[in-house]
DNA sequence: TATGAATGAGATTTCATTCAT
DNA sequence: AATGAATGAAATCTCATTCAT
């Protein structure tokens, strides 16, 4: 069942343009379908309901996050510049779609949105796993902490600071701090030895 | 217009027990109303609405936190263990009382709960950005880092690994994991010449 | 059980202003209570509820026109002026206290209004009852007719015109229609003979 | 957007059912909802709120009695003939339906009643209005008095006398005493030269 | 397959009335 | 007695979702 490409178009934007601005459920459906142009029953045939919907949009769009790391790992031998590219990409996309990032970020409710065990968010997972384990096995990212605790030291700061950042009236661009920011990570994560 | 302290006492518990393990607006307030024995008339008498109530429990329990971060912090001296003891007291809180902070970080539809000027969020937010500025002025820790962005690294970090503490079950004690965790946010935040 | 006679009268006042103009439902017993400057608490000890709030006082003005209808009766001796004076009376009455008059033609649901079996009711029924039943058997007026149809005749024109008085916006006097209207009434129970 | 028929139908009954019996306020649209087997949603949707709902089946119904007045005085020339018909039809109408007509007389807040401007108030009300105007026109009725007297002499003996039929326990016909009533009203309207 | 009507649930508000002080 | 807090019921509105066309 593909729903028409137009209609989807129009209500991927419109997804993004309401909820990034309300809570979840302060949504209407309807007001969904009607700024889309569809019967909203159209949107409950081929989403099942309001989580249906907004997830297999944010699934799309987190997708595409991942396609980009991806991309850019290509070609790429040092992990501590490979490292440093994952921070910036997330900074970098959150920022130029600060809408999808205020999802969910923001808006979905969390515990809904942990709950989603969507491929898209396993495959950003496992790649981000991927390099740090990789990253502990050379010895240069610190072996005694758990891998995961690794990745929630960087994911943290992101959306802490992606939160903060619209708190503070999304002044200056988020991916600029890249540089201060991920000198942070990085001495949190590298092997102590290794530290300079 | 005070509530009788028993009634406060039963919906207190109640918040904690319906909005920890539901998503905020699967719950009915004249659920928590039955079951805390009240009735659902003075809960909006007293509260005004669901928001109210809730954050209205929020407030003090996040009160309870600052507080005991202050009495905590009273005659300690070296900045490093303030920190590391602010940062322990969090897990501890966190963990002990897993339920609110289910709620503050996983139920509570963050954008609401950002957008929360209460006086306790406030206080908190005080207390620490205090203690990491002076020990920026003491050259302690990095001097060329915003503060507000050394605050977003800890909370990031504290917050994530809540979640995902929750998310994987909640097995070993979060607060035990303090040492580890703190390396990692001292290495970040410390003035890099002093990092050994 | 006296009520404080200050009370009682800024009551009736309240009263007058508040259920002449709603709804007796739309009208909150607190609002009274507050214009009055009582508790709302008060008057259900001394009223019970809001339908014996409004009944006791409109029992009162009931009351006081039946007083003044036998008051004026006194020495008459011609039926026929005597009915008059009685149609007269309840014009005049029902002009000049026109609040009261709105409640009970208007704003008591006359469902209720008619169940009230109240003392007051009643002893105005038996007056006009009596007085038409004399007419009857002086052979005056129509004694083919069921006494209380002639009653109902009466009533439900001054009713009626009353309503109707207040519809079109109470320009000239009720009472001073007493003259084309009793004439209407008059040749409608006399003894048809007698009609002229 | 038309309802189902049958709803429509169940509707009406439900209203006429409980309406009838209990005071406008006493009534719970819940209850309406539920013995008719509509959801009470839907009743909002259609009819906007409580008094939406009984006016919008007034008006039907009432509309029905000017339809039948209508239908029967075609063809009938005689003024005092058609004035005892309409007279007799009203009686009959409000005995056979007396669901409706204790609604519109006893529990629909006269206030409210009297406010609402609808359509088929206003055609009951010129149609008889025509009718007592062309007889005064003709000379037959006392062209002296204002046209809406006469309308209120009769208007407000039909009224009284259905609630105190009701009152009285519905014993008898009431459409059978339009006979001794009837007579009553023509006295009381007929040019006084005309009354024999 | 697309649509809108119908539904049921819950938030919120406003009362009348009862309860405890 | 007088008072205000607490209660329970209902109106009204707004949804998400299901049903029938």
């Amino acid at each position: 069942m593909t729903i028409n490409s137009d209609f989807h178009d129009r209500l991927g934007a419109t997804i993004l343009e309401v909820f990034s601005e309300s809570d979840f459920h302060a949504v209407a459906i309807r007001d969904i379908a009607r700024k889309a142009g569809v019967s909203f029953a159209t949107i409950y045939k081929h989403y099942g309901n309001k989580e249906g919907l907004v997830f297999a949009f944010v699934d799309i769009w987190m997708g595409r996050l991942t396609d980009r790391i991806i991309d850019h790992l290509q070609g790429m031998a040092n992990l501590k510049e490979k490292l440093r590219k994952i921070f910036w990409l997330q900074l970098d996309y959150y920022e130029k779609h600060n809408e999808f990032a205020k999802i969910i970020f923001m808006t979905l409710p969390m515990k809904t949105w942990m709950a989603d065990e969507s491929f898209e968010q396993r495959r950003m997972f496992n790649l981000l796993m991927d390099v740090l384990r990789q990253g502990q096995e050379e010895g240069l990212l610190n072996p005694d902490i758990d891998t995961r605790i690794l990745l929630d030291f960087m994911l943290g700061f992101v959306q802490r600071s992606f939160i903060m950042w619209v708190q503070r009236g999304q002044k200056e661009s988020l991916a600029d701090q890249t540089d201060v920011m991920f000198k942070m990570i990085w001495r949190g994560i590298v092997t102590p030895e290794r530290i300079h």
